[in-house]
RNA sequence: CGAGAAGUGGCUCAACUUGGUAGAGCACUUGGUUUGGGACCAAGGGGUUGCAGGUUCAAAUCCUGUCUUCUCGACCA
């Protein structure tokens, strides 16, 4: 076993080198040339390929249709909403040149498309008739950050965005808390990520947006991982972009918006919720690969047999690869371990003999021996029961790792001791937040409840609510 | 973007201080023997040392710039 770990370096040792070095060794991602823009490997893009299944299924099933929108948006186009081009001019990138010719008016590569979806609602929205309009892309977008990591933070980042325009608020605030239900089943579900699901304060919230809701995801080292955000609008957009209907009334109304994204960012929670000195670790709703069948040894039955289990497997949706390779029986144990095969199943000469398998479950890596009629039903088994496990598991640590805090004094050793959230009474004034990242190099993650007859933990006014605060990546 | 560190076959590194035709292990290819936790033997292929300039008879080595990666900070729907 000292082996294996010499490869990957220990997480309790160094979080941020294990990080890498898993999207590396476990073949999800390769570097470009390009600071901030990953390629994303086969293997890696298969995860993301089974979340956009699962994802794009459900857009669907709620009424959501996909398209494609411009990559580029012209400068006049984005400076329209002050809010919007206030939050992401400092980080967006410009064509300036097409072909040898400098442009009349630069171009943004979209950090985002709101705006380019304003611009096409407005010619398509005549009609309460012709509301809601529901609609999502899959697509990248550019923003230029300065500090980059695979997964977590690129300059280029793969992602799906909603875009939907409502007859009513109402009916708006209502999109905004289905997609954001969506998002967090999903990755409470199929991610076993036990995500804190809240609102953002003023200072947090979605440039233009008049609610932000997110996705908080806890990662191994206590850090949070903001792992999507849904976006009410109100009317803000259409009001300065003029977008209009004409309601059952015979009244023009600007009708009220939302957006609501997720990106390959998930991936890198998977890694840092679940994954181990071993390697990754895949909760097998979403593993590309849930069965790994090694043979041991060339003999010709046992290579039959294996076929025929994999088949078997196939059959009862139990996605399975053979590894065929002349590696040594060890190396291939390993490698699944780095790929993160849920259960790998090996089949030697003396499992034949005795009409059995063995079975080792990756999160725990127990083995168990089964005999050949039960393979199917206790692979079932232990792959539900993994899944179960890997949610239960990080639930565990992440609560081990919430804190509460009503005095500014402790607040201030909390964060600078102990990784995790802090529970606390906040006012909601941005110059508090600005002044509480100051002094603890917190940020506020979501906003829990409203309070009443409370103090704020840090300028002692009234609270508005109960709040968590902590890192993030 | 600021401070620091590092870039040499796919990977980990040596040679750099003191300039003189680039080397190892792993990986890869071929053949053979193996196979229940990273197999062994033999033969073989692969690098104008991140890139661009400069100094020099001569640069992986010295100087300048630049790009990329990592760490910390600032920034970050």
């Amino acid at each position: 076993m000292a082996e294996l770990v010499k490869e990957i370096t220990s997480r309790d040792v160094d979080f941020a080198t294990w990080y890498t070095d898993i999207c590396r060794k476990a073949d999800l991602v390769d570097y470009s040339s390009i600071k901030g823009s990953m390629i994303i490997r086969p293997y890696g893009y298969a995860i993301w390929e089974n979340m956009v299944k699962v994802l794009d299924n459900e857009f669907k099933k709620t009424g959501h249709m996909n398209l494609q929108m411009p990559m580029f948006i012209p400068e006049s186009l984005l400076n329209i909403e002050k809010e919007h081009v206030k939050g992401f001019a400092p980080e967006a990138a410009w064509v300036t040149i097409g072909g040898n010719e400098p442009l009349e008016e630069r171009m943004c590569v979209r950090p985002t498309s709101e705006v380019l979806f304003c611009d096409h609602f407005k010619k398509i929205i005549k009609s309460y008739r012709d509301l809601p309009i529901l609609y999502n892309q899959w697509c990248t977008i550019v923003r230029w950050e300065k500090t980059t990591r695979p997964f977590l933070r690129t300059r280029e980042i793969l992602w799906q965005e909603g875009h939907t325009m409502h007859a009513t608020e109402q009916e708006a605030r209502e999109e905004t808390k289905r997609m954001l239900k969506i998002y967090e089943e999903f990755q409470r579900n199929y991610l076993a990520l036990p995500v804190i699901v809240g609102k953002k304060t003023e200072k947090e919230k979605f440039a233009g947006a008049i609610e932000t809701y997110t996705i908080e995801a806890m990662m191994y080292d206590g850090v949070a991982l903001q792992n999507g955000t849904s976006h009410y609008f109100g009317n803000n957009f259409s009001k300065v972009f003029g977008i209009e209907f004409l309601n059952k009334e015979q009244k023009l109304e600007h009708p009220y918006q939302t957006s609501w994204g997720v990106t390959t960012r998930m991936i890198g929670a998977l890694i840092m919720t679940h994954s181990d000195d071993n390697g990754l670790v895949l909760p097998p709703k979403i593993a590309p690969i849930q069965v790994n069948l090694i043979p041991i040894g060339k003999d010709e039955k046992i290579l039959k047999e294996m076929e025929k289990i994999s088949l078997l497997l196939q059959e009862n949706d139990i996605t399975n690869s053979i590894d065929l390779s002349d590696k040594s029986p060890g190396f291939k144990f390993a490698e699944s371990e780095v790929k993160g095969y849920p259960i790998r199943l090996e089949l030697g000469k003396r499992d034949w003999e005795a009409h059995q398998v063995t079975l080792v479950r990756r999160d725990t890596l127990e083995k168990v021996v089964v005999a050949n009629d039960k393979i199917i039903y206790t692979i079932q088994t232990l792959l539900e029961d993994i899944q179960q496990n890997l949610y239960n598991r990080a639930l565990k640590r992440r609560n081990s790792m919430l804190y509460k805090s009503s005095n500014y004094e402790e607040f201030k050793n909390l964060a600078e001791t102990k990784p995790g959230f802090i529970e606390v009474n906040f006012c909601g004034e941005i110059d508090c937040e600005d002044q509480i990242k100051k002094e603890t190099g917190l940020k506020s993650r979501c906003i829990i409840q409203p309070v009443k007859n409370e103090k704020c933990i840090r300028c002692g006014k009234q609270a508005k609510y109960k709040i968590y605060f902590g890192k993030q990546y």
